[in-house]
DNA sequence: GCGACAG
DNA sequence: ATCTTGTCGC
């Protein structure tokens, strides 16, 4: 279940807690994603080094889907597919990137903001498209304070917004996530999606032979 | 009340 | 996100 009420006020409190500052020197980058199929979850973390934009990891957690999608509360539907994969790597990149909104949400606190600070550690929210503030540019504009909450690159042509999840800045995480785009996509966020897809072609007795094992969460 | 609305 | 194949164009 999920009540809106209450994920509003844990969103609202943790909010409070996303720390911005510059972003460290950066080797690796994350790239964290979920899909879907048949009831379940399929949640994948990679690892990509930044010099040569090359994979380094892959991991894996495969979940029963049980929140539902309601816009606005993405995080309370896949932090637990993404984490679970994310603490399976071995290699712990220096920043990670989410696909979805960080500070570019309504109440400050979208699902990179909400990975960045449970794991207290770097992350940039990456989106397909605009879910909170206008666009003003190159700017995403919260029309409520007129802050920047998050800034509209092209990647290929196609349009991505970035906003800051946590333990960075906007310039610094918009400076880092030009450098990943590759042949059209923002290659971490994209290789994390496509194992997703990948992964979903697992039989479900195969699941224990890739570390996994069908729990109640 | 109406429209918007990450994945 | 998912449901779904071929087809038009470079
Ligand atoms: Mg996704």
């Amino acid at each position: 279940m999920l009540n809106l009420e209450a994920a509003k006020k844990v969103q609202e409190l943790l909010s409070k807690r996303v720390v911005l500052k510059p972003l460290p020197p950066v080797d690796t980058v994350g790239g964290l994603d979920v899909s879907y199929a048949s009831g379940l979850a399929y949640g994948v973390a990679v690892v990509v080094k930044v010099d040569d934009i090359q994979p380094v990891e892959v991991a894996y957690s495969i979940n029963k889907s049980v929140m539902p999608y309601v816009p606005t509360f993405l995080a309370f539907r896949e932090i637990t597919p993404m984490l679970r994969a994310y603490l399976k790597l071995r290699n712990k990149p220096d920043v990670i990137l989410v696909d979805g909104h960080g500070l570019a949400h309504p109440r400050r606190f979208g699902i990179a903001s909400h990975i960045g600070v449970v794991l207290g550690r770097p992350t940039i929210g990456v989106a397909k498209s605009r879910l909170y503030g206008e666009e003003q540019g190159e700017a995403l504009i919260d029309p409520s304070t007129g802050e920047e909450i998050g800034r509209v690159i092209r990647c290929g042509g196609k349009k991505r917004y970035i906003s800051v999840g946590s333990h960075a800045t906007l310039e610094d995480a918009t400076a880092l996530v030009e450098k990943l785009c590759k042949n059209g996509e923002i290659v971490p966020v994209d290789l994390a999606h496509k194992h997703t897809q990948l992964a979903k072609r697992i039989k479900p007795e195969k699941f224990d032979q890739w570390g996994e094992a069908l729990l109640d969460y």
